[in-house]
DNA sequence: TCATAATAGTTGCATATCTAACCACTGGAG
DNA sequence: CTCCAGTGGTTAGATATGCAACTATTATGA
């Protein structure tokens, strides 16, 4: 019905993404929110939390959200900046990195197949237009 | 940081679309998920429920809350089916057949708006791509 | 015919997301 | 130095979404 919306279709398709990475960081107890967040701590360790949010998108509120989380499931730590004390330094804990190795081969592996599963070169061009279109859009 | 990840940047491009159609559908004092649903309904008056579900590929449930939402709006009313006692019948108001060309038109001038600013054939072609990798992945 | 399986819709619970409003702190402009 | 604007983070409130479990109804099959 809504066959040439880009709305319509991007969302669905995002649900239909989310499933697959909820299958794939489940072994993790982890959501694909929550696992996306984490392996950014981890690439990233002592990143401000506004920043984790640009590199996330995501709204700051919601980096708090997140962080919230993965503080209690002892996955990550806050620490108040020694310089401006409004800002907060985010480490990923010992927990997350003994799990950092396989979240992220997990993840390769999802990618990897649905690369395989669409063909190598639709897959990246795809990935690359919507980052275009969204750049865009900013 | 996850440049080649198309669950982050599908799921990125699907929110700050949700902030465009967020604004065009602003005047008629709808979301963009309430915005579809009604089209749908709309379109296809007499929908059943399921079928609604089917055809803006959500869940069940989802479609529940989504027409309380618009029941509660008067846009939309439930009839019981006469023969299977289970179903629901779902057709627009008076109301909602009053706004109905302005809501296509302002959701048509969106996406008229996009085509021009990617290229037209960029931009079918994405949407296309789209679609065929939420096929392939059902 | 009657028990059981399947289906339509709802409800409960959990998560993610946003905007707006707020607090605490920082840094300039007078 | 002081006030005021800006910034980092949090909180409040709203919406969307899913899965799982439930109710009511219908269909199947022995």
């Amino acid at each position: 019905m809504f066959d040439r919306c880009i709305y319509f279709n991007t969302t669905a398709l995002a649900r239909q993404l989310d499933r697959v990475w909820t299958a794939a960081f489940a072994p993790f107890d982890l959501t694909p929110p929550q696992g996306f967040m984490l392996r950014a701590v981890l690439a990233r360790p002592g990143l401000l939390q506004s920043e984790l949010a640009d590199e996330l998108k995501i709204a700051r509120a919601t980096t708090t959200r997140g962080l919230d989380g993965l503080e209690a499931k002892g996955l990550i730590v806050r620490t108040k900046s020694s310089g401006d004390k409004r800002e907060s330094l985010i480490t990923p804990t010992a927990a997350a990195l003994e799990i950092k190795d396989a979240l992220n081969a997990a993840s390769a592996a999802v990618t990897q197949r649905l690369s395989g599963l669409f063909g190598a070169e639709v897959f990246a061009g795809f990935v690359d237009q919507a980052k275009a279109i969204a750049a865009k859009l900013e």
